[in-house]
DNA sequence: AACGGCATCTTTTTT
DNA sequence: AGATGCCGTT
């Protein structure tokens, strides 16, 4: 009991034991918000006496549903059965094996991730973009629409035929049993809301739910939720509705606004120490964010006091500021400070080039989170394809990535032939191979290609049955019988392809080595759910976007790019809100030192293009007059400028007049005020 | 089947 | 600029 107390401040403690009814934890940024769900949980099994198999703890990410197993377990002694920790997805899935086959699905079915998805839809239609159309079905399924739902509800022709591939689309998956990432949800939502007595024993099952990161939920969820509440109301819910940065990809943020009106007799609770940032950084940040209108109100108070002042950096252009910035970071290396400390952040990734640039210059090491991912990467790709079609030999989809790969002089043309005599024998690729004599598919294709299919076909047995046999053993045997290194052999980024791969069959072999019964199908669903394996730790420097930050924190933070057009980015979808949200998540990742760079012009999408300084500036109380910018168009002290009456002059100071700038220029020693608007520079 | 040239598009990202 | 995708040529 002393010891799950102890560390926390009273708001926390009074959270952890309100243990009945439906709790919200508004915790804001550095408050303590993981350590207040791993007491909570510890409460309830250690000191309450739940069974732990009786509860419930969902997170979005692997990342931190690890982070707080690896806590909840040191926390929580005595315990038989660890509590169900895990994401919302790996959730369904679950749920899923169990109940599927009410659905007349088998249990074996294989999650696709999005790249599969994209190409299934890109097979059925090529005429509209795909990303749309795989977004538009996201959006379906997220909100309960049938096919058929879609098809009557679409006005315009273009989303009649989005619907029409819809439904093709959601055949494929049942005929190859394949679910999708909203499947695990949706049709997890499904059963439970189709089967009345079914929701009632899965509810009495987890009788205490909590949910991690609540502002990050969407519709689909929340009535998942509920429908795991539906034998009790013993939900808790932990997030901040200011940082809610991910309404673009359906993230519903009434869910946190309104959690009292979704689950009526709510506590609520606030979590507003800070542990984290020195002062000066807090009040910018919250000067910044008590500019958004729909907030529930909360101000973080930092409780370490002290430290410096917030800097901003001004720059003409990016490589100025890739400069300056290099140096900063230089300084305080050379101060000691660990290089893990130390992060850029930035809104969009393309502006991680120029600081690449500057830090390479000089020569100080850094680590780009994000970019292309473990998993997505094409050679890793292949040989998921490859044990696809090994354990499910009716994957057509994934045969048909790797029948070609390496080159077995199996065309596009030959494939495509196999596979309407398949469909017309209503059997898959791998089945009609299998089962046509030779003289069949030589009525089909090359006598060469005949020859080569069966021999794929054959060799995925034989590595078939070995796989029955020792796991362990099956991935050398792939190997050796494929020869999938070959793949991108002459390729110019062979030896990273294959250093990739050697990765793969390393992380195969961990996997059998820690649950050796488990079936291929099993490491396959258990990788898709998989994101960014870990980070390793090293004395290198950080950049990543904004996005990526959420949850972390560094010593010191460069946040560049502050330019209205990047932060807040302005375009179609875009949500000023949300980009002070973005705006206020990283400056709150800062623990000693905050800066703020801008530069006046960048150079992106193939053009240099003029920049104003972010409005964000002025929001969050930092002023500065030294670089004044308008229509497009930056001046500064120096600057050559054309008036229309008074010709040619020099810049001599630049001022706020209202809205506008107020130029003071020097006309061949005149010195005249002039509005920013009414001259161009040169 | 494979390659190369041209057009197009460009926020954020997890599962 | 740079990546991607499509189409026509070899």
């Amino acid at each position: 009991m002393e010891k799950i107390f102890n560390r926390l401040n009273e708001s926390q403690t009074n959270a952890v034991k309100q243990t009945e009814g439906p709790v919200l934890i508004l915790a804001g940024a550095g408050s303590g918000k993981t350590t207040t769900i791993i007491s909570r949980l510890a409460y309830l099994i250690e000191v309450i006496g739940i069974p732990a198999s009786n509860t419930l703890t969902l997170t979005f990410t692997n990342k931190a549903a690890k982070e707080m197993k690896e806590r909840s377990l040191a926390m929580i002694e005595n315990v038989a059965y660890p509590p169900l920790l895990c994401t919302f997805h790996k959730f369904g899935l679950l749920f899923l094996k169990f109940n599927i086959h009410l659905l007349n699905r088998k249990n074996n079915f294989v999650v696709i991730d999005t790249d599969d998805k994209k190409r299934i839809i890109k097979k059925i239609n090529s005429e509209l973009p795909t990303p749309l159309i795989a977004s538009e079905i996201s959006r379906y399924k997220n909100s309960l629409l049938t096919p058929d739902d879609a098809y009557k509800q679409a006005e315009l022709f273009n989303y009649k035929q989005i619907a029409e591939v819809y439904r093709e689309y959601e055949n494929y998956l049942n005929e190859n049993n394949l679910v999708d990432f909203d499947d695990l949800i949706a049709l997890t939502y499904k059963l439970l809301n189709d089967n009345p007595e079914l929701a009632k024993t899965t509810s009495q099952k987890y009788q205490y739910i909590m949910i991690d990161e609540y502002q990050d939920t969407n519709e689909l969820q929340l009535k998942l939720i509920q429908k795991l509440c539906t034998s009790h109301n013993n939900i808790c819910v932990v997030g901040d509705d200011d940082q809610s940065i991910y309404g673009w990809r359906g993230a519903h943020i009434r869910n946190i606004m309104e959690f009292d009106q979704d689950f009526l007799g709510a506590n609520v609770y606030k979590l507003e120490e800070n542990y984290r940032s020195r002062s000066p950084i807090l009040k910018v940040a919250n000067a910044l964010i008590e500019h958004n209108r729909s907030r529930l109100g909360k101000k973080l108070l930092s409780t370490r006091g002290g430290g410096d002042d917030v800097t901003t950096l001004n720059s003409n252009d990016e490589n100025e500021e890739a400069r300056k910035i290099a140096t900063k970071i230089g300084k305080l290396l050379e101060s000691g400070v660990r290089a893990k400390e130390i992060a850029v952040l930035y809104r969009v990734n393309v502006l991680s080039r120029s600081i690449e640039e500057g830090l390479n210059r000089a020569g100080i090491a850094y680590k780009l989170v994000g970019g292309l991912r473990f998993y997505d990467r094409a050679e890793i790709k292949d040989l998921i394809s490859y044990i696809r079609v090994i354990t499910n030999n009716h994957d057509d989809f994934s045969l048909k990535r790797i029948v070609n790969k390496p080159k077995r002089g199996l065309g596009k043309a030959s494939v495509d032939k196999i596979e309407l005599a398949a469909h017309a024998n209503e059997t898959s690729i791998y089945e009609y191979i299998k089962n046509s004599d030779i003289s069949t598919l030589e009525g089909l294709v090359k006598k060469k290609n005949s020859l080569t299919l069966k021999e794929f076909v054959k060799n995925i047995d034989m590595v078939a049955k070995a796989a029955l046999e020792s796991t362990y053993e099956f991935i050398d045997l792939l190997e050796d019988t494929f020869h999938l290194k070959d793949i991108y052999k002459g390729t110019q980024d062979e030896s990273d392809r294959i250093l990739n791969m050697d990765e793969f069959y390393g992380l195969f072999r961990d996997f059998i080595k820690k649950s050796p019964d488990s079936s291929l199908d099993e490491f396959l669903n258990e990788l898709t759910l998989q994101s960014e394996q870990d980070q390793v730790e090293g004395e290198s420097i950080y950049m990543m976007s904004i996005h990526a930050s959420k949850g972390l924190e560094f010593e010191h933070v460069f946040i560049i790019g502050l330019e209205e057009g990047f932060l807040p980015l302005i375009g179609d979808g875009s949500d000023l809100e949300e980009e002070r949200r973005l705006g206020y998540v990283s400056m709150t990742r800062a623990k000693e030192t905050l800066t703020l760079s801008h530069a006046a012009s960048r150079f992106y999408k193939g053009r240099r293009s003029d920049l104003q300084k972010s409005r964000f500036f002025n929001e969050a109380g930092l002023c500065d007059g030294s670089l004044i910018v308008e229509k497009n168009t930056a001046f500064k002290k120096g600057d050559l400028v054309r008036h229309k009456v008074f010709g040619t002059g020099r810049v001599a100071g630049v001022s706020r007049a209202g809205r506008e700038f107020k130029l003071n220029i020097n006309f061949a020693g005149t010195k005249r005020d002039i509005l920013a608007s009414f001259v161009e520079r040169l």
